[in-house]
Parts: structure tokens; sequence; C-alpha cells
DNA sequence: TATATTAATGTTAGCGCTAACATATATCAA
DNA sequence: TTGATATATGTTAGCGCTAACATTAATATA
């Protein structure tokens, strides 16, 4: 039993197989591969006989030979944040349909840890790989080669433009609109924007979209009342503690933020300076991840279809891996307002 | 440039290297991985060369002969429980730091899906598996066949004993009973209990605990204030509908749950029903998740450290991967009890 | 000077598998 | 009966790399 076990891995191989059956390797082979040309009799002895031996088919083996690894490299920048494990979810149930197997990596929003973690997926010889970028990403050369091996990618949430790179992600820009269009009609003229990094997409159209709003209404764009947060609890609590730190006539009625964690932290800072929400200062997220509607007061919030995200990610890398003329899209997902008590 | 690409696959190879600078596969091999006796001139205008052409090992090649791939599968039972990515972002952390990767599967608690992942993983021939059983799971002896094979496993949080396999997880029993000291040390006496399945080492550790609270107390076991809710809000939502529909005289004064999830969708119906939290009803959860500090009122709880269990499950493992007579080890981590407002 | 030792490089074989070609046997039409 | 066709199986070579042994050149030792 143990004995058919070969030496140098513990696991059986195709030749043990055939040795035992007294076939070539090739007839097995065959047989386990649903090719045809097999005696049915003999596809169900091998079978059998496989079975019997615990063969498991060695896959570094056949992705040498078939340079094909059914393998797909995921990149996250925060697996911390809500949003990106129920990215992670669909993207794992696309794949998993598909039979392909998916490597997770974690950047911790850090550029090099990114390319070392690419780098590394692409010695494996992943089939593709589903990135969403950190956020100090410095050089855009870095994409521009590893674009150049050949290798498929898509990008998600977070994209970069101008690389003739498909990106799946959701319509930031007119979302943000939206929420503040919002605001406004609530009746709500001084309104803050706790914004993103600017370099990354997110950062960018969703502070575009504010702006654009307000500009509609003829709104004043006061640039004191623009900070940058960044995209976590503590970054929206500094920089709502610089707002309330204002003088009373500059001072913000309403703040838009780049996303909840952002809002979350925000709110923290509102509790603290012992103001009411929204009576005092109202506050919109954008996400919609777990904890804003459970939050006191409920957090009006964009949602973002983040499981939608990553199935459409997935499934569009998987049409680039089948399809080499597959075409360069970008994929725009709705979000849509989410309206609570938090406005 | 392009012209030095390999026709199949797209990429340079050693033997494309070797021929440009005119020197053997196994030379510039020798000198791209460190070996020792390499002329150092050599070595350097083969790192050149080689980085020149782009060359990228293929590690799919490497891993043939060596039969090691530096890879490791991670068994996720629901990567939507808030939990989960945070153990996530331990192992991560390690396995990085080691150059393992990481494949992830979700098998949404489904114990087919975990057979095949777990399956597919092999084939894929990971160095080792770092499991949290679904819930469902029926066969032990599958375990037991996988283990068999000589694969590196180690559980973490859901365990199942008595394979010879090393678990990682918190101390279950011990914090489930000092939380329900806890509640009975605030004076309540009728207390209820949300359990999750019986038939994971968490469902049933959680519930002894509570138990062995009770009876160190001299409290009575009513069996009809223990009711399976299983691990999600779901769950939790109708076990507690259920409570609420006893009797007067029956109704519990608080409740022990088995994980946050349960506790949050209690705490819904609790509110639904328009009874006040912890005046009319108190209750505590298990976990410390994102949500338990921000729901209202705040969560008592007890704080599980994800991050931490990640990281040891993976310290574990990888030494269990490098060291062949690594001990069988059960590790538990102390859990902590987190006092809100809920209670 | 002859010989042992070390350093630098090369050659061969094989990891486990499959594509591509080769062979043997059975089946069929003319 | 003959060759053509299909079916079932086998053989060879090679995917990209490295371990193990082989060779050559350079240096040290007696």
């Amino acid at each position: 039993m143990a004995s058919e076990q070969n030496k140098r891995t513990g696991s059986v191989t195709l030749k043990e197989v055939s040795e035992k059956l007294g076939l070539s390797m090739m007839t097995v082979s065959r047989a386990l591969n649903d090719k045809p040309n097999v005696n049915p009799e003999t596809k169900k002895r091998v079978l059998e006989v496989a079975n019997e031996m615990r063969y498991t088919p060695n896959h570094v083996a056949k992705s040498l030979v078939s340079s094909k690894t059914y393998t797909i490299g995921v990149i996250i920048p925060e697996i911390g944040h809500a949003f990106f494990p129920e990215v992670v979810r669909g993207i794992e149930e696309i794949v998993d349909q598909a039979n392909y197997q998916l490597f997770l990596t974690n950047s911790s929003e850090d550029f090099e840890k990114e390319k070392r973690s690419i780098n590394a997926l692409r010695a494996k010889r992943v089939d593709g790989l589903l990135i969403s970028t950190s956020i100090k990403r410095s050089d855009y050369s870095f994409f521009e080669s590893i674009k150049k091996t050949g290798i498929k990618i898509v990008f998600f949430d977070r994209c970069i433009q101008g690389l003739g790179i498909s990106c799946v992600g959701v319509n930031d820009r007119i979302a943000s609109k939206q929420i503040t269009q919002y605001l406004i009609s609530q009746g709500y003229t001084k309104i803050a924007y706790l914004s993103g990094p600017p370099e990354v997409t997110i950062g960018k159209d969703r502070l575009d979209g504010f702006k654009e709003a307000l500009s509609d209404h003829q709104l004043e764009l006061n640039s004191n009342l623009i900070i940058e947060s960044g995209l976590t609890e503590n970054g929206g609590k500094s920089a709502m503690e610089k707002l309330l730190a204002l003088a009373d006539h500059e001072r913000p009625d309403a703040v838009a933020t780049v996303n909840d964690p952002s809002a979350l932290g925000a709110i923290e800072a509102i509790k603290e300076a012992g103001l009411k929400i929204p009576d005092d200062i109202a506050i919109v997220g954008f996400t919609n991840e777990v904890r804003a509607s459970i939050v006191q007061p409920p957090l009006t919030t964009v949602n973002q279809p983040a499981y939608e995200v990553g199935k459409r990610a997935a499934q569009k890398l998987l049409q680039t891996i089948k399809n080499e003329s597959e075409s360069i899209e970008n994929i725009e997902l709705n979000a849509t307002l989410v309206i609570r008590e938090s406005s």
C-alpha cells in the first residue's frame, strides 16, 4: 500500500500507475484525461487502479508541458478594509467555477511589496493578475514593463488609466456627485470634503464628482473645506478634527467623505467634540460597508457592489486569458445611494 | 528585444540567456542562484544580461525538480465573516516573509466545496494546508486520508481533534466561561445561550464554558434557553425571536452568544421587539469583530486575536514543513473580555 | 618537475507529464 | 484478396530547470 508511493515526493506518479496496469504511460494519461481512442474497458480499469492507488495528477508537471497553470494572482491593498474581502469573495466564486486557483497577496498599501508580489507571481507563472493598486504608487513604468511581458491583467476598484489595461470599478464620479447633490437638496450649503489620495482613480473621481455637484448648484468651493484624509478611520478622524477647529463662520454644516472608514473616523471626532449628527453636522460616506448600517446614527452612503466588482473583474480576466483578442474595457458598475439618518 | 522571447510562453528561458552569454545553462543557473564556484566576473555579466533580457525564473520548472512549490493553501469557511480576513492578514504576513505564496479558497461553509478545493490544492502540490473547516462537515475520514498522503496540515479556529493534526485557536471554553461569569456577577440569573453547531470545536467548547459557569454558580440549566443559532446574523435573529416568544416567567434577562454576528442578529430582534439593552435584556457576543464597538449599545464581547491566530498558524505550518519531526501542538491563544455597555 | 588540490565550467540525465509521431490490430469496401 | 480506414496502444522527445558527475585550467605542494 504505502509501497506504491514514490520515494521522492510521497505521491503516486503516472508511471507507477501504468506499471501496475502493464500499460504505457500514454494510455493511462489518455484514460485519465478523457481523451479519445481509449478502449472503454481499459479506461474503466485505469480509473479503478488510479483511484485505488490514490493517484493525484501532478499539476506542476502538467503546467510545465502546457505552460498554463490555471492560477491567477490577486493583489489587494488592504484586506482589513471591509470592501476588499467582499471583492475577493466575488473573485473566488468565479475563479473556482472555472477550476482556477487564486493566489492572494496583501500589499498593505506598500508599493514596494506590491511589486515584489507581482514579480513572485510572475515567476509562479500565473495565467493572469487582478490588481487594485496601493496608494503610494509612484512609477507607472513598472506596470508598463509588466504589461509588455504579455501577462494578462485586469485592474479593479483602483485603476490606472492610459495603460491599455481593462478596469472594473464603479461610476465613482457620478455617485459622488449624486450624494453631494442629495446633501444640497437637504439644504446644507457649507459642505466639506474629506478626500482620498489624488493619485488613485477613486480619490480623483470622487473629489471631481463632489466639485461638480457644488458648481452645478452655484455653491462656492472653499478650499479650506477640502482636506485629504486618506482612506482610513484615523485619517478621517484627524481630518475632521481640523475641520472642527475652524472658526465658527467657516465650519461646515455637512461633510462628504471619500469612503466609509474615513466617515466613521470623522463620526468619532464629531461625537468626541460633543456635537450631534445630523443636527449640528451631517455626514455621508461612500462604500456601504458592514458598519455603515450599524453606526449611530446609521450612515447615509453610496453602496458599492463589492461582490459584483469581484465577479466582473474575474470574468473579464478569464475572458482575456481565453481570448487573445479580447477588447480592453472600462467597466463601470452602478453605485446607488443608501439614505439613512446621518444626513 | 522582443526577439529574445521564447515562442511558446513569451518569456525568456535560462537556455536563451546562456546562449546569449556563450555559457552553459549550468553556469548561468549557478550564478543566478548564488551557488558557489562561479567567477565573480562571470556572475556579474550573467546578472546584467539576465536583467537586460528580462529573464524571470520559471518556478514551475524549479518546483518539478525540487518537488517544493513554496506555496501553501488556505481554506476559509466564510470570508464574509469579519474574523477571517483578519486571520488571512496574519497568515499572509508570515507567509510573505518566508517567500511563500498563498492560495486562498472560500468554502462558503460547504464541505463538498472544501473537499474539492483541498484536492485541487493537492494537485497543485502545495507544501502545506491551513484549514478552518466548514460547519456541515460529516466525514472525518476525508481528513484522515488526506493526512495519510503526507501533506502538512495545521487547523485554525475550527479544529478537529483526535487526528494528530496541530491546531491554533483561542481558549474558547475558558473565555466563554469567563464572559458568562461576568454576566452572573452583574446579577443576571436567567441566562440564555445562542449556540453554534456542536460538531465544530468552537461550537462545543463555548457551550461547555457557558454550562460550566452556570453550574459553578449553582444556576439551573434550563434547556429551553439554549437555542442553536448557527454562526450568522440571521441565525442569531431568529433564535432570539424564539426566546422572546417564551412566556414571561421563562424569558431570559441576559443572553450569551456563540459569536458576534449571532449577537448582532439577536440585538436586531430585541430592538424590533421594542425592548431596551441592557435594561430589559442584556447581551454579550464572542469575537470582537469590527462592528462590536459600533453597534448601539456597544457590545460586551470576547476579543479573539484573529491576526495573531493567523500568524501563529502560518508559523506552525512553516515549521512543520521545514522540520520533519515537528511536534503536534494544540496552541491556544488568550482571548480577553471586552466589557462595553450591552450588559 | 610531477602531482595533488581547488576553482570554474561543462555534460548527462531526469523531475512527471503530454504532443506528435509510430506501430499494431481490427474492420471495411471494392 | 488487397489495400484503405479506424481504433487502440506504444515510443520518442521535450517543457525549463538542477543534482550529480565530468572535465579543464589554475594554483599549491612535495
